[in-house]
RNA sequence: GACCCGAUAGCUCAGCUGGUAGAGCAACGGACUUUUAAUCCGUAGGUCGCGGGUUCGAAACCCGCUCGGGUCACCA
């Protein structure tokens, strides 16, 4: 992209120089090529329902009259007359401007028309020889002229089914420049709506429950409620570090001490990490927190959740639609069909589904070492710097997690992997916590959460000692959270699920980057 | 981070074993008053990712780098 670097309309390369040079001409033919506003009567797919079905043979009756508007897509220019296709938000519609028709001097000012323009088109609708309903342009109106060509690929219909030729097909431009993605690829655009979908009946499924929307500090100055590392910023007039928040759990279970007895947060969390298919560094995350609930009721309303969100995104794109953007640039096809899954969802024990796995009496029985050997073995790396928490955790990521299809709990975690988490009845060494897997990755994790402040003070002090022992995504001791706790805390259920992965799972979409509008780049 | 693959016209790509670049679409000019991947004729468009090396000669071979993709690892 040289001509951004170089700048001045002489460097500009022949094809950004003709758009250049077509707006000269429009400008001097006294066309505004940039309007203010455009009166539309009918999305393009509202005005194809408007035509009554075709008469009779040979019966060319025109159809009302109606105005639309959107960007020009595919422009075929037969001398006198010329045929164009017009896409709005709700598909697209053929045009016709006739010579005779619009008159010569209207004509004459298509010849700066361009694929990508923004137009508004007035006349009344008809049927051509095909029978493809068509508006019969009386006027055309520039409203916005595309000064680049947007990546179109050509389309054409083979048996019912378009089939795209060439078009814009490297993903990292189309990450890069989502807005030209969601220009030319409709299903982008109706991914991303079902993205919203998703996330507005999540909303709905809390309010319905009297959850309380709440927002809750981005910039914290101590980090904690998962493991992970921060990012760190500087308040200048403070002159002191704040990080940028890596979960909302400390401040919402805050809202519960205050008796604010059911909340919910949807925002976005940001983890200094790596960037793959699965992770971001910053996503967006869903807790809610509710008193006198244990994770037993947790489970049903993550159950009951993922129906609404189900439902939700199968609304948007229908069942058996055709592939999502990223699948069809991937050439994957159309396997994009909805996941199948009704409640209740199956449990696993997480102490004996890993013995198990492992053929062992019981994993906890086993000392550190032959923790270490046993994850070498399942090809876990780096073991000597691991923790025997984190040891535990490898083991079960490599044996249990990674095959874990449709979704599933996977519950009681030991009490070291858990510090947040309430003891377990009946077995202190647990704890009452659930994942939710499915398709090997985990959508949600939550707990029984811990109230105790003395036994919660004594698992940060736990923390605090990895931490000064070099675990750097350790969180230190949290004094004010431990104030609060002391005003006494109802017992509580509280869930994290991240959205992006559930989207994800619920579209089948693989890559994290094709589930967020932007997502984080290195810069060009 | 390791390994593999890739980077050529605005887009999608081809370019065999080294002889200084090609197609389709888009663009530009022309013909065409119901086309729809419109068609037909013509034109223009490239520091072949960057740097070095081998060679009479490199898009191609070698080395390094950058960026991207995949797989694995890491990120509970």
């Amino acid at each position: 992209m040289t001509e951004e670097a170089q700048g001045g309309e002489t460097d500009l390369n022949f094809v950004l120089q003709a758009r250049r040079d077509k707006l000269d001409a429009l400008v001097s033919a006294g066309v505004a090529p940039f309007a203010y506003g455009f009166d539309r009567s009918h999305f393009a797919a509202a005005a194809i329902a408007l035509m009554p079905p075709p008469a009779a043979e040979g019966e060319h009756a025109d159809g009302p009259q109606v105005r639309v508007a959107g960007r020009i897509v595919a422009w075929r220019a037969h001398g006198k007359t010329t045929f164009a296709h017009l896409m709005d938000p709700s598909g697209r519609i053929q045009l016709y401007f006739k010579k005779d028709q619009i008159g010569e001097q209207q004509y004459a000012v298509l010849d700066n028309f361009d694929l990508g323009d923004v137009i508004g088109v007035s006349g009344p609708l008809f049927r051509t020889r095909t029978g493809e309903v068509t508006v019969r342009a009386e006027k055309v109106e520039m409203l916005a002229k595309a000064l680049r060509p947007l990546p179109f690929g050509k389309e054409e219909v083979v048996d019912g089914v378009t089939v795209r030729h060439s078009g814009f097909a490297d993903g990292e431009m189309r990450s890069r420049q989502r807005y030209a993605d969601l220009a030319v690829h409709p299903e982008v655009r109706r991914l991303f709506r079902a993205r919203s979908a998703m996330i507005t009946a999540i909303r709905g499924f809390m309010n319905e429950l009297d959850y309380l929307e709440v927002e809750t500090p981005v910039l914290q100055p101590l980090y904690g409620g998962a493991t992970a590392r921060p990012f760190i910023t500087h308040h200048a007039a403070l002159d002191m570090p704040l990080y940028l928040r890596s979960a909302d759990e400390l401040y919402l279970k805050r809202l519960i001490v205050g008796g604010l007895e059911r909340v919910y947060e949807i925002g976005h969390d940001f983890r200094n990490e790596g960037i793959d298919k699965t992770h971001n560094p910053e996503f967006t995350m869903l807790e809610f927190y509710e008193a006198y609930a244990d994770y037993e009721l947790m489970m049903t309303r993550v159950e009951q959740l993922l129906v609404r969100a189900h439902g939700a995104v199968a609304r948007v794109l229908g069942d058996g639609q055709p592939a999502t953007g990223a699948q069809r640039a991937t050439g994957e096809g159309n396997s994009a069909e909805l996941p199948d899954f009704k409640p209740p969802f199956p449990r696993l024990d997480w102490l004996t589904t890993l013995s198990k796995a492992m053929g062992v009496p019981n994993v906890m029985e086993l000392d550190t070492a032959a923790l270490a050997s046993a994850a070498e073995q399942a090809g876990v790396q780096k073991v000597g710097s691991l923790s025997r928490p984190k040891l535990l955790d490898e083991l079960f990521q490599a044996h249990v997690e990674s095959k874990i299809d449709t979704p599933t709990f996977v519950v009681d975690y030991p009490l070291e992997l858990s510090p947040l988490a309430k003891p377990k009845r009946g077995n202190p060494a647990l704890t009452e916590r659930f994942e939710l897997f499915a398709r090997g990755k985990e959508l949600a994790n939550a707990f029984s959460e811990l109230n105790d402040p003395l036994d919660q003070r004594r698992r940060f002090e736990a923390q605090a000692k990895l931490k000064a022992a070099g675990d750097d995504e350790a969180s230190g001791v949290d004094e004010d959270y431990l104030r609060a706790m002391e005003y006494g805390m109802p017992p509580t259920g509280g869930v994290g699920i991240g959205m992006d992965r559930l989207f994800m799972y619920l579209t089948g979409t693989s890559h994290i980057r094709d589930a967020i509008l932007f997502p984080t780049m290195r810069p060009e």
